[in-house]
DNA sequence: TTGTAAGCGTTATCAC
DNA sequence: GTGATAACGCTTACAA
C-alpha cells in the first residue's frame, strides 16, 4: 500500500517523469497520444500528486492563511465568506485558524503558518501587543510574506490593511442618540487595550462633547467586546439606579449582553432605554425586532482584504496601502430607535 | 533573501544537519553545549523549518482537515469549536473548508485535501451523492485515510461517524406539539435528498400517525434547510388559508424563515401558532423570547468526532464505529410553547 | 554524541 | 516532443 508517485505513472505510461509533470501542470508540449496515455494511467491508478513534494522545488503552496479571533462572531465569518469567494476564484486554498482572542494561540497559529510557507495571510491579531511583542510579530509577518491586516492595526508594521472608521462610526452612533433627544447617555465600552476599543470610545466622547453633554464615570460600563462582560456590567449599573436614557454598545457581542440584561430588568427598547450598537444584532427580526446599529459591509471587507492580498502577492514591492472604510448608521424606524 | 535552511543553521553552529534535526525534533541525544549553540543559531537567523520539506520523508503533515457545508450555521461552527479544542490539544493543525452545500466545492475540497496528505478528515458532505458519485467519494475517502463523518452519513462508506437520532428527535418534537393539544400540525421539511431530511420527516409522520392525526399535503411545506426556502413556502401557505395551529421546522435555518414569515403576517408564537424546531434559534433571548426546540450538544458532537478520529488515526485497523446521539426536547415555559 | 549521505515526490534544465 | 538528472529542505539509518 505504498504511495503512488509520479514515477509509477511514468513507467505505466512508458514515459519519463518530466512528461507526466508536463501533463499535470499543462506546461510545455506533450503530444495528444502520450497525454492520453498518461491521463488514463493517472485515472487507473488513482494518482494524486503530493502537495508537499510539489512545494519543495516550486516554493509555491497555493495556500493563503486566515487568522481571526473568533469564529462565533458573525462579523468574522462574514468576512471569511467574502474573502473565500475571492481567494477561491484565484485558485487559492484557505488555511483557517481561530485564536479565540488568546495570545498563545495567535502566536502558535503564526508559527504554524510560517512553517507552511503560505503565500499570503489575512490577519486579525488576537490582541494589541506591547512594543516588545510587536517587533516580534513584525518579524514574523515579514517572514511570512504578503500580509493584509483586517480590522485591527499593528503599530508600525508597515503592512497593508483594511480597517473601519471606528472613531467616526461611534461618533455617528452617539450623534443619533443625541439627535433623538437623549441627554443622559451611557456606553458599553469595548476592550480599551485594543485601538478599535479606544477609537470607538473617543468617537462617542466627541459626540457628547460637541453637544456639551456630560459623561459620568459610572455611565461608562467597562467591557471587552464579549457578551459576558457587557451583561455583568449592565446588571451592576442597573442596580445602581439613575440609569441613562440611552446607551451605545461598542460591538455586537457587547450589545447582546447589554440587551439581555436590560430585558431581564423588564425594560424595553426604545420605550424605556434608547439604544444603538456598533455592528448589527442578528436574528431578532424573526420576532419583529430590529435594533439600531452601525452597519458595515463585512463581506465587502473580506473581499477587499483578499483583493489587496492578491495584488500584494503579485507585486511585493508596491507601497503600503491602507483602506479605511466608513459606514452608515442604520436606524430602525423613522422616529428614533424603535424596534420595528 | 534566500530561504534559511537547516544547512545554514548547521554550518553556523558548526555541526551537521542531523544534529540540528535532532534538536528540532527533540529526538536522540545532543549534548547540552551543542544544543545551546544550535538553538541560538536558530534564534539569530530566525529559522523556521519547512513543513513541506519535513513532510516528504516523514509522511506526516500534522494537519487534520475539516469540511463542512456552511460556516454561517451556528450548528456547524459550534462543532468546529468542539473539534478544534480536542485536535489542538493533540498538536494537530486544522485545514478548514466550507463548501456552502455546493457539490463542486465539496469535490474540490476533497481533492485539495488528498494532495495535502492530511492525517485525518472530519467530513460533512455537501450532498447525498447518487450511487455512481458515491463510489467515487468512497474511493477518495479511503485514499485520504482516517475519516469521521459528521451528521450526514454516506451509504456503505464503512467509515466512522457521529450522527444524531433524527427520526427520534423529530418524533419527540411532533409529540410535544400533540401533547400540547394540537390537532392540525404542519411541517417545514428539510432537504429530502438528504437522509437527515427524510428521517426527520419520517419521525414527524410517525408521531402524527400514532396519534391518528391526518397530515394534509398542503401542510407539508417543501424546504431545503435554508431560511429562504422556508420563508417563501410559509408565505405561500399563509396565503392559502386554514393555517395549521402548530408547526415543526426541520432545522434552525428553516425555523428562521418560518418564524419570520409568520411574524410578518402578524401572528404570534405560541398564541396564534404553536412551534417547535429541530435545533435551537439563537439570539432572541435578548428580547426575552425563546422558542421550543430540540437541543443537541454541538460542541460535544465536535469533540466526539475529533476523539473518534484521533483513535482511528492511532489504530487504523479498528472496526467501524458509529455514534448516534439522541437529544432532548427543550420546551420554553412549563405549559406549552410559550416564549418565556 | 555527532556527521555523512541516501532518500522522500516533485519540478525544471538541459540535452537529445 | 521527450527523457535523464540535479535540485528543493528535511529525516534517518548507519558509521564514526
Amino acid at each position: 500500500m505504498d504511495e503512488i508517485t509520479i514515477r509509477d505513472i511514468a513507467s505505466r505510461a512508458g514515459v519519463g517523469t518530466a512528461t507526466v509533470s508536463r501533463v499535470l501542470n499543462k506546461s510545455g508540449y506533450v503530444s495528444a497520444k502520450t497525454r492520453i496515455r498518461i491521463e488514463s494511467a493517472i485515472e487507473e491508478l488513482g494518482y494524486v500528486p503530493s502537495a508537499a513534494a510539489r512545494t519543495l522545488p516550486t516554493k509555491k503552496t497555493g495556500v493563503v492563511a486566515l487568522v481571526i479571533p473568533e469564529l462565533g462572531n458573525p462579523f468574522f465569518y462574514k468576512i471569511i465568506t467574502g474573502a473565500a469567494s475571492v481567494l477561491e476564484r484565484a485558485g487559492m486554498h484557505l488555511f483557517l485558524s481561530s485564536t479565540d482572542n488568546v495570545v498563545e494561540r495567535d502566536k502558535a497559529a503564526l508559527y504554524a503558518i510560517r512553517q507552511l510557507r503560505v503565500e499570503g495571510l489575512l490577519y486579525t491579531p488576537a490582541a494589541e501587543y506591547n512594543e516588545r511583542a510587536r517587533t516580534e510579530i513584525r518579524k514574523a509577518l515579514t517572514a511570512i510574506g504578503p500580509v493584509v491586516l483586517i480590522d485591527r492595526e499593528i503599530e508600525g508594521s508597515g503592512v497593508d490593511g483594511v480597517y473601519s472608521d471606528n472613531e467616526g462610526g461611534a461618533y455617528l452612533c452617539a450623534k443619533a442618540l443625541i439627535d433623538a433627544g437623549h441627554r443622559h447617555i451611557g456606553i458599553v465600552n469595548g476592550d480599551l487595550s485594543l485601538k478599535i476599543g479606544r477609537e470607538r470610545f473617543a468617537g462617542f466622547q466627541r459626540a457628547l462633547r460637541e453637544a456639551s453633554l456630560p459623561l459620568r464615570k459610572d455611565d461608562i460600563l467597562p467591557g471587552n467586546f464579549s457578551e459576558c462582560a457587557a451583561y455583568g456590567a449592565t446588571r451592576a449599573r442597573l442596580a445602581a439606579g439613575d440609569f441613562p436614557t440611552a446607551f451605545f454598545a461598542s460591538n455586537n457581542l457587547s450589545a447582546h449582553g447589554f440587551l439581555r440584561a436590560v430585558h431581564e430588568a423588564g425594560m424595553r427598547i426604545p420605550q424605556d432605554v434608547g439604544f444603538i450598537g456598533f455592528d448589527p444584532i442578528e436574528g431578532t427580526d424573526i420576532v419583529g425586532v430590529r435594533f439600531s446599529s452601525l452597519e458595515r459591509d463585512e463581506q465587502g471587507i473580506g473581499r477587499d482584504a483578499a483583493c489587496l492580498l492578491l495584488e500584494r502577492m503579485a507585486s511585493p514591492q508596491m507601497a503600503q496601502r491602507r483602506m479605511v472604510l466608513s459606514s452608515a448608521v442604520h436606524l430602525t424606524g423613522s422616529e428614533q430607535f424603535f424596534p420595528r
